[in-house]
DNA sequence: AATAGTTTGCAACTAAGTTGCAAATAATTT
DNA sequence: AAATTATTTGCAACTTAGTTGCAAACTATT
């Protein structure tokens, strides 16, 4: 188990289990959003499947993991990156799906337009999502 | 059966049966969005849920309704408003969910704002969902 | 009215997610 | 470092959501 990954759990008053810091090390590693099926499979016959929605669940309590809408209705889960915690998201940004490898990005660095509601609508946030062809697909 | 639902099931070559009669009906309404388990309570033991679950792919392939991805994963429907037609759907606007009633609107008249993506990254589509408290909840 | 084509309801099934609880593991105290 | 306490895990059983095959019912066509 990485100290960093300890020092991750910790910080959020966790107690460090090997499916935990499993689980994060693989977020950290992927870089991009998993689904709990994505899970399911790189960690093979490690940890029920219970544990790993319990992990999903309590990793996003936590302002560990974000879940991002999609169209097809699967749950994506990501890194937070911004200083999320308890109870407490402020993950503002796009998200991209790529068409061709379902390959989920947390545009960080881009900014949210702002949107012009109808009268009588007040806005308390927006989701935005995002399709077409990744940075990576369009390399080859 | 309405003359003008009969109307529109043909134009989408649909045979005008009971169920599907019953269930435009209700999209029409309604004027928002509906979940599967909205239309099953309302339409109570009339039809199998089989039924309402063929349907609504029916109606989404035939661009007489289209989905709205929801960061709570239920899938919500509602009726097209431009003219959408079989596998060509083009539903471009913005979703407003309110946090108080739930409903859930087609902003059909706002535009979608321009999104400037990362280099390497190409944009096929856009989803744009807005949360915060409807026309409605606000006039009480 | 008869026929051909489509849709529906039922039953049975698969997949996704939840809950209670005893055993195992991690943190805290002595 | 061992014992105690608190938390987490895995299992089994369950609920809910969604799918499939097929015979009966219905719709459209002749
Ligand atoms: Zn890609
Ligand atoms: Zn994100
Ligand atoms: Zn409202
Ligand atoms: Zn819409």
């Amino acid at each position: 188990m990485k100290t960093e990954i300890i020092e991750i759990l910790k910080r959020s008053q966790l107690s460090a289990t090997e499916s935990r810091a499993a689980i994060l090390a693989l977020f950290q590693e992927a870089g991009t959003a998993l689904t709990h099926a994505d899970i399911e499979k790189k960690t093979g016959a490690l940890f029920d499947r219970v544990t790993i929605y319990r992990t999903l669940q309590t990793f996003v309590e936590k302002g560990i993991i974000h879940t991002i809408p999609t169209a097809d209705n699967a749950i994506l889960y990501a890194l937070c990156k911004d200083n999320c915690s308890e109870g407490n998201h402020h993950d503002n940004h796009i998200h991209f799906i790529c068409d061709n490898c379902s390959t989920t990005y947390c545009l960080d660095h881009i900014n949210i337009p702002e949107i012009k509601l109808p009268k009588g609508f007040f806005i308390s946030g927006t989701d935005i999502l995002v399709n077409g062809i990744c940075k990576n697909c369009n390399d080859n």
